[in-house]
RNA sequence: GUGGGUGUAGCUCAGCCGGUUAGAGCACCAGGUUGUGGCCCUGGUGGCCGCGGGUUCGAAUCCCGUCACUCACCCCA
């Protein structure tokens, strides 16, 4: 063998090898399945667009466009970049298509990789792969809950249960700027027992400050005004009348006024699904309303709300709960000999036509390695052809798990495999 | 971008106070007489001991550098 690999996947790059790509399946096809009963539709949009989309939507000030982003320009002297996350572009697509026109509300879904230049670590990486989903055109809290709940029902489809919904609000373009200057007063004395990235943040992005993990930001922020308590009427009756349809779904939520989501769009509802035991990146899900994103993109004053997914901390999940299972063929077709060899085919063809999955041994190995790679491949029956069974148009059966065997005719293969 | 940890076979690891041709388990392949898998036995394939430099008679082992992986910070799904 050769030594260390030639080529490597790119750092914070990763393939996702069989049977790990049984278990994505299954969690993409239970999205699909969940999804469609709530009326969402795929919507498929390219991962690479212009640069201008992302930076405008996200933020100029984010760390996400600020340093994360693949971007470069085209052959044609453009800016473009790999996409850091979905919502952006779908809001293009919806704008561009003037999918306001379909049936309000207009609900989509989507799935596929994502890129940021980050520094790889637990449940972090440069590609990974988000289903997200996007609501339009419905600005009632009643919209909030059906894509909240929707994700509940999405997680306790595929068997994720031990997750804690958060929730906050984080008010409109009304009243979070004057909880902005309350913020900024309560920490303009406590400048200098706050850590250098809070002191960073007092500038940048003072909510942040809320949820730093150093002690002494903890402390000093014992007493900061909450933002649930700067709410405009609007907002604290979104706010409320959220909470209340929630308990109504029996989705069970708790309420953290600390909660600060990273893109600069979010407009009223956040919300976000953390899991114990994947490290610091410890979250699943998360979403939130932005009500004024589509306006911006030059559509229609659109309301809208959506969330997203992580696949590969889902997947890590639920690698932990479930154990992985390999398909098994339903047939494994030993053959002896040239003449056997051919009929062997010829049956392989016949079964393969009713989507049987069906393996053929080399007719030259001997019975005993064809076996052996039937038992590898957990095969639930073997079927072997020589020239005695090609002689009585028989095929000899055996169960490789409890070590029966029989004959059957070769016309009957089908029934006896189908059968039962 | 910052800090910590780790790099020996496909996988999990031992060897590492320097000393003969670098090991184990698992996995893989082949045999253990005629057309029967698993279990067992035997044999085999497979390593520039991450890479480069240094110290030394001698380096997987000590030193320096570098790269990769990994965890954490930042940030986020």
């Amino acid at each position: 063998m050769s030594g260390a690999p030639q080529y490597k996947t790119l750092k914070g790059m990763q393939d996702i090898l069989p049977p790990d790509t049984f278990l994505w399946q299954s969690v993409e096809q239970a999205a699909h399945r969940i999804f469609s009963a709530f009326g969402f539709q795929e919507i498929r949009v390219p991962v690479l667009e212009t640069t201008s989309i992302f930076s405008r939507s996200i933020g100029e000030q984010t760390d996400i466009v600020e340093k994360e982003m693949y971007t470069f320009t085209d052959k044609g002297g453009r800016s473009v970049s790999l996409r850091p996350e979905g919502t952006a572009a779908v809001v293009r697509s919806f704008v561009e298509h003037n999918l306001h026109s379909l049936p309000s509300p207009q609900k989509f879904y989507y799935s596929g990789p994502m890129f940021r230049y980050e520094r790889p670590q637990s449940g972090r990486f440069r590609q990974f792969f988000q289903i997200g989903v996007e609501a339009f055109s419905d600005p009632h809290p009643r919209m909030d809950a059906e894509v909240i709940s929707m994700l509940g029902r999405f997680l306790m489809a595929i068997g994720l249960e031990q997750v804690s919904f958060q929730i906050n609000s984080i008010g409109c373009e009304q009243c979070r700027p004057a909880y902005k200057d309350a913020l900024l007063l309560f920490f303009a004395d406590k400048k200098e027992h706050l850590c250098p990235d809070c002191v960073r943040r007092f500038d940048r992005n003072p909510l942040r400050i809320l949820d730093c993990k150093v002690s002494r930001c903890i402390e000093a922020r014992t007493g900061a005004p909450r933002i649930t308590d700067h709410l405009c009427q609007d907002c604290r009756m979104h706010f409320g009348k959220l909470q209340e349809l929630l308990v109504l779904l029996d989705v069970s939520f708790t309420v953290n006024p600390e909660m600060v989501r990273g893109l600069d769009y979010y407009t009223r509802t956040t919300f976000e699904v953390t899991s114990k035991g994947l490290g610091s990146q410890n979250a699943v899900a998360a979403g939130g309303r932005y009500n004024r994103l589509v306006k911006e993109f030059g559509g229609p004053d659109t309301p809208a709300i959506g969330f997203a997914v992580g696949m590969e901390r889902i997947a890590e999940l639920l690698k932990r709960s479930v154990s992985l299972t390999w398909p098994v063929p339903a047939a494994f077709l030993a053959a002896l000999g040239d003449t056997a060899g051919n009929e062997v085919l010829r049956i392989a063809d016949v079964l393969r036509r009713q989507n049987l999955w069906v393996e053929v041994g080399d007719c030259h190995s001997s019975l005993k390695s064809q076996l052996r790679r039937a038992d590898r491949l957990a095969a639930r029956f073997v079927f072997i052809l020589g020239d005695e069974e090609l002689r009585s148009g028989t095929l000899k059966w055996k169960n490789l798990a409890d070590a029966s065997q029989g004959e059957v005719k070769i016309a009957e293969l089908q029934d006896f495999l189908t059968g039962g």
